[in-house]
DNA sequence: TTGTACGCGTTATCAG
DNA sequence: CTGATAACGCGTACAA
């Protein structure tokens, strides 16, 4: 491939002076400017971006960690990042960390190898302090569906905690009373907080959610689908279901139908997400809007821009609140 | 950040000893060697990936372009490309093209100056020249979802046209007759094969498909449903309509069924595709598997082999064939 | 307006 | 076993 030189020379020019033309540098005649041009279109030259990011001590690019590119919250986030990093012409470097301590710490390692001063990173197996550490490396480092205080103006992130309490809140409007949840049996942080939020609303209305109404799972159609087994084999009674996610609420309205029970007349369900899916499964899934595409477009741009110089402002957070969006699998009771 | 010559300093050796150690070269005293180890753990070195591609002339990474993320059929694309990168420690470039002429261009014009030798691309905006002549330039340069037979060698693709007779075939062994089709509005070339296909099988079976009897829209859900409303709307009889994929023909459902009409005991309805979505949406979806995931891991594969210096054997190609998955959607007439 | 020369972090070749 | 040193492709002071 055609290197600066190639050109420099077929044009009987110096190195610099091709250099200049490339980075549209000030001081070029304006013939010779057209002439190298046209030569370096005719060779096929293309810059090497490795050579330029080691001389800039910048990479133009901006590194990706998410959980599992397969599931549709991922696939959005990617999405809204691809989005605004294509405008500003920025290259991604994509790695999956399928929360696996080792493995997202493994992928964080390879962009830093990469030098790439941005990055967007959805991390929920590594601690507080080995993020906090790399805010510190990594001029552009922003983290998506994660708070930590200390590095608050690094973050871009759902309150969970207000997103358990409207669903709570929406389903006790609605006349239900007999509630039961589905959640993730992964102990991160969200399902922790979410089923916090409903147990707060449903306790400031005087009603307790006894641990037996809970059922963990994993955070897919299955594991929807065996929760609510589960829930029914235990014999509860309960009026609406509370989902961890739209894929769970959609696994256990499967298998409610299954059972000949009504949804929604007899059981309400809610989702939380709102991807794809919810507008796809029978009845509708009402459910709570995460707005995904939007918060990470604003990580990105986030990143981007903290990369290129622009200090993080002290004090601010980028928090993002989840509505209900009503849809026909609630009903009123 | 700590580079090798740091290294080089803190312990008392030549930068030369230091790259040994790091690259487990052949000849370095024991001692030495722990020495230096522990000093770049204690530094927190890492190697530039940036200055060894420089040198070595090749990135360990591997570029990948894909049309649209967000959509589930390339998530998982892109989750059987990371699957096997991950294991090869490769790190991903990724590009979106949006089907869109320049957008590729342009997302692979980034990939070539990160110099990347290995390339899993799905285009279907560029032309055949133009991709030849890439995989001229890109040893590892390897297309998905497209055949182009002089470069056959690089090519990991399914059958539309078997695919769209194998549709066509069960639907008729089921005893349907009257078809409608609903199918994609761009016009590349998946679903004019597809529609070949279907057309080669029902004449054999000496029924004719009449332009009439097929609607184009935009291959999602919303364009499923419009497409089904202008058949109603049209006044054509059918039993069975045959989707360009998944969410066409889920959109397809929600409308027959809006319209009071039964499926699939009134009318049948078959997919393309089987992404997640078959098994959410209710009945579930009858449809063809189109074995993505496999494809995108074998396409990884065959990249970053041919990238390393194998070289494309001649003769052959990577020709997958769609099979059908039978749910609930499809029922014998 | 153009050219020279050095440095970016690594690897690899050749001497010692 | 270890150390100089020359690339790799590019950007940029500093000269001319």
């Amino acid at each position: 491939m055609a290197t600066i030189k190639d050109i420099a020379n077929a044009a009987g020019v110096s190195l610099a002076t091709v250099s200049r033309v490339i980075n549209d540098g000030p001081k070029v005649g304006k013939a010779t400017r057209e002439r190298i041009k046209k030569i370096m279109d005719e060779m096929g030259y293309r810059p090497n971006a490795n050579a330029r990011a080691l001389v800039n001590k910048r990479s133009a690019s901006l590194g990706v960690v998410l959980a599992e590119l397969s599931d549709p919250f991922f696939a959005t986030l990617a999405h809204g990042i691809e989005a605004t990093t294509r405008k500003q012409g920025v290259q991604i470097l994509m790695s999956s960390g399928s929360i696996e301590r080792e493995t997202e710490r493994q992928a964080i390692e390879t962009l830093l190898e990469h030098r790439c001063e941005a990055m967007v990173v959805h991390s929920k197996a590594l601690d507080d302090e080995t993020l906090i550490d790399l805010a510190g490396q990594v001029p552009g480092f922003v983290l998506i569906n994660r708070y930590i205080p200390e590095i608050a103006n690094r973050c871009v992130w759902l309150d969970n905690v207000a997103g358990g309490r409207a669903m709570a809140k929406y389903m006790l409007s609605q006349g239900h009373r007999d509630i039961a949840v589905i959640s993730s049996r992964y102990q991160i942080e969200d399902p922790v907080q979410r089923i916090q939020g409903i147990r707060e609303e449903l306790e400031q209305a005087g009603i307790a959610l006894p641990d037996a109404n809970i059922e963990y799972s994993t955070p897919d159609q299955e594991g929807g689908e065996i929760a609510v087994q589960n829930l029914l084999a235990k014999g509860k009674q309960f009026t609406a279901v509370l989902a961890y996610n739209d894929a769970m609420a959609s696994g256990a309205m499967t298998i409610l139908q299954d059972h000949g029970i009504d949804v929604p007349n007899e059981v309400s369900v809610i989702g939380y997400d709102d991807v794809l899916l919810a507008k796809y499964c029978r009845p509708k899934l009402t459910t709570l809007r995460y707005p995904v595409e939007v918060m990470a477009m604003r990580a990105a741009e986030l990143a981007l821009s903290y990369a290129s110089g622009n200090r993080p402002e002290p004090g601010v957070t980028f928090k993002y609140t989840p509505t209900i969006v009503k849809r026909e699998s609630v009903v009123k009771r």
